[in-house]
DNA sequence: AAGCGGACGGTAAACGATTACCGGCAAGGT
DNA sequence: ACCTTGCCGGTAATCGTTTACCGTCCGCTT
C-alpha cells in the first residue's frame, strides 16, 4: 500500500506537502499541488487513518452500543444517531452488547481503545462502568437509561409517568385486575415502568412478572399469569418484543387481545397495526432520542466543559382496538 | 491518559519490558513483571489501540456493513457474525449504509482508512466497488447479495429458487393470477426473486412492480396492483419490510390475506404468526448466513491463499395460512 | 538599495505502541 | 580458568501521519 512518503518521492516533494495538499490546511503552489494530486491518484494513494488519528488523537468515528440489535426501538435510535452524525461528517459504529455486561465491557474497551470520538450507551445495569472512558477525556452520552452514579449527558424518556397513564387508561377501560410484564430487575427503564404501573394501581394490588427483554421468557411469564387462578383482564406490557411473546402466549389459549384481556404495550412497532386487533401502544420517540442523543454528544466534543444536560422526552399513548372491550 | 512510558517510568524499567509483560511474548522476571502490573493498575494504564495497530498493521475489527439496520434479516445475519467472531476475539462493527451508495462508500472508506481487518458486504448494487479495499488487501466477503465482478468469498441463498417454489405454490392453491412485488433493479436479490418468479408463471404472464425494499414503497406499489381493474389474486412479496406495506394496502382496502388474496412473503419476522392469517413466508437462514460468513472472513484473514468460496444456502417455505383461500 | 514582511515548502519531531538487535551476565562444559 | 550458550532487558528503529519550526525567496516600502 502507498503511503504518504511514496506519494511525495513520485511528485518530487516533501511529505509535508502532500499532507498539505490533501488536508487543505495551508495554501500550497497549484503547480506542485497538481502534481501531488496526480502521484495520489496513480498510486492509488489513501492516508492510514490510523497513523492519522495516532498523530491527531482523534477519530471521527462514534461508537453507539445498544443492548439489542433486534429490538426496533434501539434500531430507531440508530437511525436518529446516524441521520445526525452523518452531515457532521461522523461516521457510526454500532455495537451490540445484547443486554449482557461482559460484552458490553468488551465493546467499551474497544471504544476506549480504539479512541473514538465519543461513545453513545444504553447501559445495560447498574455494573455498567465508565470511568475509563471519562478519564480518558472521551464523552459519553447515556441513551435510554440512565448512567448509574454520574452526572454526564443523558437522553431518557418519562417512562414512569407513560407506564403509569397506560396502566390508567386500562382501569379506564374497565378492567378490573391490571397486570404488567416488565424487564429484568435493575435494568431502569424495566423498574420505572413498573413503578409506573404501581403508581396507577396501588403497590398492593399490583401483579406482575419479570422477565427478559425478549419474546421468550415473555411467552412464558404471560402463560404463567394467565393459567393463575384468578388470571388478570389486562396487561402492560413493557416493550414490543415482549408483546410478540404475550400474543403468542394469548393465541396459545386462544384468547382475544381486548375482548378477553386489554393488552397496552411500549414501542410503536411497525407490525402493530397488522394485528387484530390493532396493538395499543406506548409510542416512545426513538428516532428523536437517536438525534438529540447525537446532538449532545457532538456539542460535548466540541466543548468538553459544558454543563451536563439530561433531556426527557415524552411517550405518547396511541390508542387502538386492544384495550378496548 | 498514561502512555506506556510513564508505566515503564513508575516501575523503573524500559517500554519494551513493559510491553513484554503486557503481551506475555516472551518472558520477564517475575519481579519486574509484578512491578509492571503493579504500575500499569496504578495509573489505569490501557494500552492505545491506535498506536498499538499502526504498529502491527492489524486490528481486531470487522465491518459488517448492512443495507438496512431496521430490516430483521439483516440484523439476524450481524447476529451470526457477532456470535461467530466473538470466540476469536473479534469485535463487529455494524454500519448502516441505508441501501445508499454514498453511504456504503463512505462506510467502505471508514474500514479502509481504519485497516479494519475485514468486511462483511452487502452490496447495494451493481455501483459498488471493493477494488480499494481488495488492493490493500483486506479480505472481503458478500453476504446475501455478490459483489459485482468479482470472484472473492460470498454467502448467498438460492433466491430464485426460494422465488420459483413460492409462485409455484400460490399457483398449485389455485391462485389465478399472481402478482410479484419486489425490490429496485440492479438490487441483485430483487432481481433474482423477479426471476424466479418469472419461471414459474411465465414471462409473458408476468404482473410486477418494483419499490423500495420498505414498507411505504411497497404500500403504494401494493394499492397501484389491487386497484387495476383487473387485479392479482396472488402475491409474491419480496421482503417482510414490504410485506408490512403489503398488509396495510390490504387493511385499507378491507381485503382479507388468504381468501381474497394470496400472499407470500419472504423474511420470516418475528410478527409473521401474530397475524391473522398467519403470513406465509420463505424463511431464509439469515442467522446462519452471518455465520458461515464469519467463518469465511476469519479463515482468509488467516489464509489469504485459499481458494475463494461461494457458499449457497436454502431457504424454506413456511406453509401458514395466508396462501390458502 | 537596503530592509522588512509574508508566503511557501522542507526538515524533523512528535503521536504510542511493538520488536529487531545487541550487550551483559550467569551457568555449564571442557 | 576460559569459552560457549542462552536468557533477559534495554536502546532505538519503526509504523504513517501531522505540524512546529525555520530558511528561502519574492516583492514592496522608504
Amino acid at each position: 500500500m502507498a503511503t504518504i512518503s511514496d506519494v511525495a518521492a513520485r511528485a518530487g516533494v516533501s511529505t509535508a506537502t502532500v499532507s498539505r495538499t490533501l488536508n487543505g490546511k495551508s495554501t500550497v503552489d497549484p503547480e506542485l499541488a497538481a502534481r501531488v494530486l496526480e502521484a495520489a491518484e496513480e498510486l492509488g494513494y489513501h492516508p492510514n487513518g490510523l497513523a492519522r488519528n495516532l498523530r491527531r488523537q482523534e477519530t471521527a468515528v462514534l461508537a453507539l452500543i445498544i443492548s439489542d440489535v433486534e429490538n426496533p426501538f434501539f434500531t430507531s435510535i440508530a437511525r436518529g444517531v446516524e441521520d445526525l452524525a452523518q452531515v457532521s461528517g461522523y461516521s457510526v459504529v454500532l455495537c451490540n452488547s445484547d443486554e449482557n455486561e461482559d460484552k458490553e465491557r468488551r465493546y467499551l474497551d474497544v471504544a476506549l481503545q480504539e479512541r473514538v470520538a465519543g461513545v453513545l450507551l444504553s447501559p445495560t445495569g447498574p455494573a455498567t462502568n465508565v470511568t475509563r472512558l471519562r478519564r480518558l477525556g472521551t464523552p459519553v452520552v447515556a441513551v435510554d437509561r440512565p448512567l448509574p452514579g454520574t452526572d454526564g449527558d443523558q437522553v431518557l424518556v418519562d417512562t414512569r409517568r407513560a407506564a403509569r397513564q397506560a396502566a390508567r387508561h386500562l382501569v379506564a377501560n374497565g378492567y378490573r385486575q391490571v397486570a404488567c410484564l416488565t424487564g429484568p430487575s435493575g435494568v431502569r427503564t424495566a423498574d420505572d415502568r413498573l413503578s409506573g404501573y404501581f403508581d396507577a394501581v396501588g403497590e398492593e394490588n399490583a401483579v406482575y412478572r419479570r422477565a427478559e427483554y425478549r419474546a421468550e421468557g415473555a411467552r412464558r411469564a404471560a402463560g404463567d399469569l394467565l393459567d393463575q387462578p384468578t388470571p388478570p383482564d389486562a396487561l402492560l406490557v413493557a416493550n414490543s418484543t415482549m408483546a410478540i411473546g404475550v400474543l403468542e402466549a394469548l393465541a396459545e389459549r386462544s384468547l382475544r387481545a381486548g375482548r378477553d384481556i386489554g393488552i397496552v404495550s411500549f414501542d410503536d412497532a411497525p407490525w402493530t397495526t397488522l394485528i387484530d386487533p390493532p396493538l395499543t401502544v406506548v409510542a416512545q420517540p426513538a428516532y428523536e432520542i437517536g438525534r438529540v442523543a447525537a446532538q449532545l454528544l457532538l456539542a460535548r466534543i466540541a466543548d468538553s466543559t459544558r454543563e451536563p444536560v439530561t433531556t426527557t422526552l415524552d411517550a405518547q399513548l396511541i390508542d387502538r382496538q386492544s384495550s378496548h372491550r
